[in-house]
DNA sequence: GTTATCTAGTGGTCTAGTCCACTGGTGTGG
DNA sequence: CCACACCAGTGGACTAGACCACTAGATAAC
């Protein structure tokens, strides 16, 4: 194992030093430089790059949860057969999701409001008595051809001052993180499978009732809070979900 | 923070103890003796159970990677509201899965096959040359509806002596585990939308061109060789899956 | 030639810390 | 009253091991 040999840490980095080891041989291992079947030691990645089996071991536990590596008992750690990990599901933005598929990404904002919601919205949003929310409705092209159909619902405690402007011009996970303080942490999802309604079908250029993949999400920020509901209704024919499972 | 009190460790136990605390504290997160927005400390942990606060942080993470819990850097770690988790999709049998829902599983085996496959399947399966495979095609049933059309692929070297009435009788992956000492890994899942052929929706019951979730899958061994591929139609009406995203 | 035993190397689990960045509450000074 | 400094407590990262279960290859015995 020559690993170790090619990769260099940076000890005054602001960033880790498993996040360093981490990134460093995920690269080499979509890089080819690192082949399926080739062995990454513990040991070794630790006493070469002098930094402890604990540290060397984070690092190794991320990709193995990647499905990047596989460890086995006994035997050791190896470089996986290539997956389909590139696309599998994270808590991205519709534009990072379709730049990773390879395709560019647009929105067409259909409406924007501020509104007090009914109670159910409410309680989804988990919004205290007269509380407001925003809805954002958009269109999702790809490649300049329709891809979803979103309605998306915010706290308005969350991001006061947001309009519709802003939404327009980018990313609304970047917004809330960046202009907001935001900290996304995890989302929950339910998928399914749909007949495109007419209005649905009309906006998605795709003939009525033909099947859609109905997302229904739920994002949550590192305090556990409630930060975005969202539906995105995807054109069956163009769109597709990965996922990894693990045994447990 | 009275976790640790009620939680009894067996240091002479073949299971890990942050196996053991993982358990525990899932349990009275479960049974609401753990309630939403409750601390649970690392250090506090590690006292109480006269554990290295590594241990307790391994459960702790653990749980925070199902969702149970939440950490906060400089606050601390605390009890989740409840979410979707106890769906949430992981590498599971028809049968765990539907009992999960809460659903009664049922299965019928509609072909059983040995055979030598064209190029594609084979080298999904990752097979060398003139190596056999099975192929077993089932109508799942919940609650006695049917719920799922499956075709699945087995490499034939894994499970050589596999019989249509063990697997009548049981679950597969059982069977892969339990009799001939396989070891499952993980999975990669391609969820889409799609419409029912006639054929699907007669043995699903329901109308030709009804939406179905067709869920293709390939499972790994811990030896990242492949275990199965199966594609998997459920009916649209009857079945959602659920997953968890994380930030990355 | 086959089987059993030994050994070196592997990952898994665990200990016992240390230091750092962050948070929120409290106290002090303007 | 407000702003700043301090402090105690938190999780995050990291060190430097130790011991255990498992694997595969080499060696010895039959």
């Amino acid at each position: 194992m020559t690993t170790g040999t090619s990769l260099k840490l940076d000890k005054s980095s602001f960033m880790p030093l498993y996040h360093q080891i981490e990134q460093a041989l995920r690269s080499q291992i979509e890089g080819g430089e690192l082949a399926p079947g080739q062995a990454i030691s513990e040991r070794e990645l630790s006493e070469t790059l002098k930094v402890s089996r604990m540290t060397a071991r984070q690092a190794l536990h991320a990709l193995r949860d990647e499905g990047l590596i596989y460890t086995e008992r006994g035997r050791g750690t190896f470089v996986a057969e290539p997956k389909m990990t590139v696309h599998t599901r994270q808590l991205l933005g519709f534009s990072e999701d379709m730049r990773r598929r390879g395709l560019a990404a647009a929105s067409k904002v259909l409406s924007f409001r501020r509104f007090r919601p009914e109670p159910a919205i409410a309680e989804k949003l988990r919004l205290e008595e007269g509380e407001e929310a925003f809805e954002i409705v958009r269109l999702r092209l790809a490649d300049r051809v329709p891809m979803a159909y979103e309605t998306c619902l915010l706290p308005a405690r969350r991001c006061p001052e947001l309009k519709r402007a802003e939404v327009e011009r980018g990313s609304l996970y970047q917004i809330l993180e960046q202009v907001y303080g935001v900290r996304l942490g995890q989302a929950d999802e339910i998928l399914e499978a749909a007949c495109a309604t007419a209005y649905e079908a009309q906006l998605l250029s795709i003939r009525p009732r033909s099947p859609v993949l109905v997302v229904t999400r739920r994002v949550f920020a590192t305090d556990d809070s409630v930060i975005e509901a969202v539906r995105s209704v995807y054109r069956g024919d163009r769109y597709q979900a990965t996922i990894q499972l693990k045994r447990r």
